[in-house]
RNA sequence: GCCGGUGUGGUGGAAUAGGUAGACACAAGGGACUUAAAAUCCCUCGGUGGCAACACUGUACCGGUUCGAGUCCGGUCACCGGCACCA
C-alpha cells in the first residue's frame, strides 16, 4: 500500500469542508478556547513560507484543544487593505477590489491545501464593506469622546510616490519600497490619543500572560519616565518651562535649549536682537528630515538668542538661552535646562559653545566629561540646602522645595506619541467625517454607514498630496449633517492598521448586520485565550489595538480590559545559509512547491521540527525528506503491525511517555521536542514490533500534525467507530504517570566529581543499594582501590558521586 | 550609546529546581538488497591518542562558586533584534 499523499489530502479536505468539524458553537456548554493568528495581507505573491510556522503551530494547539473536550474557535480572515494591492492596481490598470479578491481567493485555496482547521464561515475581510462599516463606527465613538483630531503635524513624504508614509515604511531615510528621498511635509492629520491610555497600557501588561520581551518591549516603547516640570522666568518676563528626571542638579544649570520650533522663538521676535540668525536656523532645522537631524549627533549645533535670557530659580543667576535641534519639541516641554557637567549631550554642547560647567554632584571629572551617574554613588555639591545629600535623597528634597515654592512640580513623561491616523491613499477605509465651513468638522451620523469607497477613475497619487479621492467631486462635495449646508468630505483614509485593530472581535459574530459582534458572542468569546504573532507587530498592531479594546471597554462594547491573554511569538524562516528569503536573493521557497512534492503533512510536520518556534531558522529542501522519511515510516506500521487492539506490554512505557511528553510539549509550543518524541517512539515500535492498539495512539498523538495521513490511517484499521466520527474528533489520550517510569534505571557513578562509569539498579534505590552496586562494579572499583569512602553525593535515579580518599 | 536575546558536532537542533552533553533529524562514510538506480534496512559519525579495552579533552573566551557547571555568578568578545540626542 503506498503513502499518496496528494489524493488522501484531497479526500480529507473535501470531507472537512462537507461536514465542518472545525464550526465553534458560539454558547455552547463545553469551556471555550479561542485561539488567534494574525490575519494575513493578500499579496500577490501568495503564501510565503513564514506564513505556515506559526499558522501550524496554532491549528495543532487548536486541534489538541478540540480533542480534550473544547469549544475552539480558530477563525482566519484577510488584512486586505493596504499599499502593494494599490500600487499593483495603478500599474495594471485593474481596480484594487478585484486584485483583492483575486489574492484572497488564492490565499484560501494555499490556507486550504494545507489542511488548517479554521472555522471557513467565519473568514473576515477588512475592505469588506459590512466590515469596514463597522471600523468607520469605531472612529465616530472616539471621535465623539473627543480621542480623534485634526491638527498639522510634519509628516515624511516620498518625492517619488508622491505620497506619505508611515514612520515604519522610512528606512535609512529613504522610502522603503522605491529607494526615493523622503522628506518632511506639514500636513493635517487626523490623530488618535493613545497617549491618554498610555499609563494603562503598561499597568496592564501585568495581568497578561505575553512573553517577557513583548512586554519589555511595549514598555520602553510606551517609555515612561518620571521627573519634575520646572517653571524658569526670563527677562521676556515669561514663563519657560522645563522637564527634568534630574532636578537635584538644578543648580548646575548654566544655560538652557530650545528646540528650534519651540512657541517662544516666535514669541520672542522683537526682543531678540540676532532673529535673522536664529530664524535661519530653524528653517534649517525645518528642511531636514527626521534621518539626518539623529545622523548629526556626533556634531551639535545652535545659536544662542541674544535679548532674552532666563533665570535659575535657585540661585538667581541670569543664564544664556540657545536654540538646537538636539532638544525635540514633541518630548516633555520642547525646552530643556542644560546641565553640561552631568549630561553627555550638555556637556557636548557647552564645549562647543563655550557655556559655564559647573560641578554639582561630586564624584568625576568634569573638565573631561559629564559625570552622569543613574546610581547612588555621587554627592551633591555647590548646590546650597543640597549639599551633602545623595542624588536619591536630594530629588525629592528638591521637589518638595519646588512645590513649596510654585516653582514646579513631579510630572510624568512618555515618549509615546499620539497615533497619526490619515493616509493620503485610495485603498483604506475612508474617514466618515464632513467639514462645513460653518460647523468646522462634522461626523457623519452612524446611519450613513458605511461611507462606501467611491470608484476613482485613477487611483494615481498626486502632486499636491492630496489623496486621490480629493479628485472625485461628486463625491467629496455633500450637504453638512448638521445644518444642510454645502460642505465636503475628509478624502484622506484610515492606516492599514485600523481595520486589523479590532478583527479578533468580528470573528466571534462575523456576520451580525446590527452591531460590531453581539454582546452574548462578546461575553462568551472574550477574551482571545492564546495569540501568537510576529515580533515587528509588538509597538504597532498589538499596541494600537489593545488601546481600541480598552478604549470598547470604556464605552461598554467588550466585557474585558484586555484583548488578549496571552501572547507568543515565533521567528524568521530564513533562506538556506541564514539569510533573510527576498526575490532580489532569488531564495524563496514557495509553500506549494513543498506540498506537490511531500505533500501537506510532511510540510506541516517539517515547518514544526525545523527547529526552536520562537528563534529563526534557516530553511533547507534536503532536510524535509527527514520529515517525509518518519511519515512514510508511520504509514508502513499500518502494514505490519498485529491486529491485537490491545496496547502491547513492551510498548506500554515508551507510549505512556511520549503521551505525556507531547502532552506537555504541544502545551509549551515545543512541537521540535513533541515530534522528535513521537520519532523515538516510531524506531521502539519498529524495534519491538507493535500491535494495532499501539499504533492508535500513535495516530491520535500525530494527529495534530498530519492529520490527512491519520485520517486515511484510522479509516484503514477499522478505528472509525459507529458514529463515523474521525480521528480529529476522538479524544486525546490519556496517560498513566506510573507507567512512564521504568522499572530499572541506568545511573552515572561519578568519582571525585568525574563520570567513571554507569551502573543499573532498580528505580528509587536508596543510597545505600546504589552506593554498593556502584562499589561492586568491576570498572568502578579500580578507581575505589585503596581508597576509603569520605562522602557519597546521592542523587536518587540520576547520578551517584564518591568522594574518595 | 541604551534595552533585550543568542553563542553546543560538518548542518538543523536536544538537554536548565546545577546531576551521564550531543536526544531527534539532515549530510557524510561503510555495508546489505538490486542487472543497475531509486527506495528500504544495518553499522560508524565532537576532537586527540590507541589494534582494542580505554584515556585525555570538549558547550564563544577568561575567571569564580560547587562534590559536580552548557545550565549559576563576575568580566571579555562576536552575532541577531528593538530603540536611538526622550533631558
Amino acid at each position: 500500500m503506498k503513502y499518496d499523499f496528494t489524493n488522501i489530502e484531497k479526500k480529507w479536505q473535501a470531507k472537512w469542508e462537507e461536514t465542518k468539524p472545525y464550526a465553534a458553537v458560539t454558547g455552547d456548554p463545553r469551556k471555550k478556547f479561542y485561539g488567534l493568528i494574525e490575519f494575513p495581507y493578500p499579496s500577490g505573491q501568495g503564501l510565503h513560507v513564514g506564513h505556515p510556522r506559526p499558522f501550524t503551530a496554532m491549528d495543532i494547539i487548536c486541534r489538541k484543544k478540540r480533542m480534550q473536550g473544547y469549544n475552539v474557535l480558530f477563525p482566519i480572515g484577510f488584512d486586505a487593505f493596504g499599499l502593494p494591492t494599490e500600487n499593483y492596481a495603478i500599474k495594471n490598470h485593474v481596480h484594487p477590489a478585484i486584485v483583492t479578491k483575486q489574492n484572497i481567493s488564492r490565499f484560501t485555496q494555499q490556507l486550504k491545501m494545507l489542511g488548517y482547521s479554521f472555522d471557513w464561515d467565519r473568514v473576515v475581510d477588512t475592505t469588506d464593506p459590512q466590515y469596514y462599516k463597522w471600523t468607520q463606527w469605531i472612529f465616530l465613538k472616539l471621535y465623539e469622546k473627543g480621542l480623534a483630531y485634526k491638527t498639522t503635524m510634519p509628516v515624511n513624504w516620498c518625492t517619488s510616490c508622491k505620497c506619505v508614509l508611515a514612520n515604519e515604511e522610512v528606512v535609512n531615510g529613504v522610502c522603503e519600497r522605491c529607494g526615493s528621498e523622503v522628506v518632511r511635509k506639514e500636513k493635517s492629520q487626523w490623530m488618535l490619543k493613545i497617549t491618554e491610555y498610555a499609563q494603562r497600557l503598561i499597568d496592564d501588561l501585568d495581568d497578561v500572560d505575553y512573553i517577557e520581551r513583548v512586554k519589555i518591549q511595549q514598555r520602553n516603547w510606551i517609555g515612561r519616565s518620571t521627573g519634575a516640570e520646572v517653571n524658569f522666568t526670563t527677562t521676556a518676563g515669561d514663563v519657560l518651562k522645563i522637564f527634568t528626571t534630574r532636578c537635584d542638579t538644578l543648580f548646575g544649570a548654566t544655560y538652557m535649549v530650545l528646540a528650534p520650533e519651540h512657541e517662544f522663538v516666535k514669541k520672542w521676535k522683537p526682543l531678540i536682537t540676532n532673529y535673522q540668525e536664529v530664524e535661519a536656523y530653524v528653517e534649517e532645522a525645518a528642511r531636514k528630515s527626521d534621518f539626518e537631524r539623529a545622523e548629526l549627533n556626533k556634531e551639535k549645533t545652535g545659536v544662542m538668542i541674544q535679548g532674552v535670557r532666563a533665570i535659575n530659580p535657585v540661585n538667581g543667576k541670569e543664564i544664556p538661552i540657545f536654540i538646537s535641534d538636539y532638544v525635540l519639541v514633541t518630548y516633555g516641554t520642547g525646552a530643556i535646562m542644560a546641565v553640561p557637567a552631568h549630561d553627555t549631550r550638555d556637556w557636548e554642547f557647552a564645549k562647543k559653545f563655550g557655556c559655564e560647567i559647573v560641578e554639582v554632584v561630586a564624584g568625576g571629572d568634569v573638565e573631561k566629561e559629564a559625570f552622569t551617574l543613574k546610581d547612588d554613588t555621587g554627592i551633591l555639591v555647590n548646590s546650597g540646602f543640597l549639599n551633602g545629600l545623595t542624588v536619591k535623597q536630594a530629588i525629592p528634597v528638591m521637589e518638595k522645595w519646588l512645590e513649596e515654592q510654585k516653582l514646579g512640580k513631579q510630572k510624568v513623561n512618555y515618549k509615546l506619541r499620539d497615533w497619526v491616523f490619515s493616509r493620503q491613499r485610495y485603498w483604506g477605509e475612508p474617514i466618515p467625517m464632513v467639514y462645513c465651513e460653518k460647523c468646522g468638522w462634522v461626523p457623519l451620523p452612524e446611519s450613513q454607514l458605511p461611507l462606501l469607497l467611491p470608484n476613482v477613475e485613477s487611483y494615481e497619487p498626486t502632486d499636491t498630496g492630496e489623496s486621490p479621492l480629493s479628485k472625485m467631486t461628486d463625491w467629496v462635495n455633500t450637504t453638512c449633517p448638521h445644518c444642510g449646508g454645502p460642505a465636503k468630505r475628509e478624502t484622506d483614509t484610515m492606516p492599514q492598521w485600523a481595520g486589523s485593530s479590532w478583527y479578533f472581535l468580528r470573528y466571534m459574530d462575523p456576520h451580525n448586520d446590527k452591531e460590531l459582534a453581539s454582546k452574548e458572542a462578546l461575553d462568551y468569546w472574550s477574551p482571545v485565550d492564546w495569540y501568537n504573532g510576529g515580533m515587528e507587530h509588538t509597538t504597532l498592531h498589538l499596541l494600537y489595538s489593545r488601546f481600541w479594546h480598552k478604549f470598547l471597554y470604556d464605552i461598554g462594547v467588550v466585557p474585558t480590559k484586555e484583548p488578549y491573554q496571552k501572547r507568543t511569538s515565533h521567528g524568521m524562516i530564513l533562506g538556506e545559509g541564514g539569510e533573510k528569503m527576498s526575490k532580489s536573493r532569488g531564495n524563496v521557497v514557495n509553500p506549494n512547491d513543498i506540498v506537490d512534492q511531500y505533500g501537506a503533512d510532511t510540510m506541516r510536520l517539517h515547518i514544526m521540527f525545523i527547529g526552536d518556534f520562537e528563534k529563526a531558522v534557516s530553511w533547507s529542501n534536503e532536510a524535509v525528506k527527514g520529515s517525509k522519511r518518519f511519515l512514510d515510516r508511520v504509514w508502513n506500521l499500518a502494514d505490519c503491525c498485529t491486529n491485537s487492539e490491545e496496547i502491547s506490554e513492551k510498548n506500554e512505557s515508551i507510549i505512556h511517555k511520549t503521551i505525556k511528553k507531547v502532552s506537555e510539549d504541544i502545551d509549551e509550543l515545543k512541537m521540535n521536542t513533541a515530534i522528535a518524541a513521537l520519532m523515538t517512539m516510531v524506531n521502539e515500535f519498529y524495534a519491538n514490533g507493535c500491535s494495532k492498539g499501539d499504533v492508535r495512539i500513535l495516530l491520535l498523538l500525530l494527529s495534530p500534525f498530519a492529520p490527512h495521513m491519520v485520517e486515511e490511517l484510522w479509516e484503514i484499521l477499522g478505528f472509525a467507530d459507529a458514529t463515523g466520527k474521525m480521528a480529529c474528533q476522538q479524544e486525546w489520550p490519556a496517560y498513566d504517570p506510573a507507567k512512564t517510569v521504568d522499572a530499572a534505571v541506568e545511573m552515572a557513578v561519578q568519582i571525585g566529581g568525574k563520570l567513571r562509569g554507569t551502573i543499573q539498579v532498580p528505580v528509587g534505590s536508596d543510597q545505600e543499594t546504589v552506593v554498593s552496586v556502584a562499589l561492586n562494579n568491576e570498572k568502578i572499583a579500580k578507581f575505589a582501590e585503596g581508597k576509603s569512602l569520605v562522602k557519597v553525593i546521592h542523587v536518587p535515579n540520576k547520578v551517584v558521586n564518591l568522594i574518595l580518599k
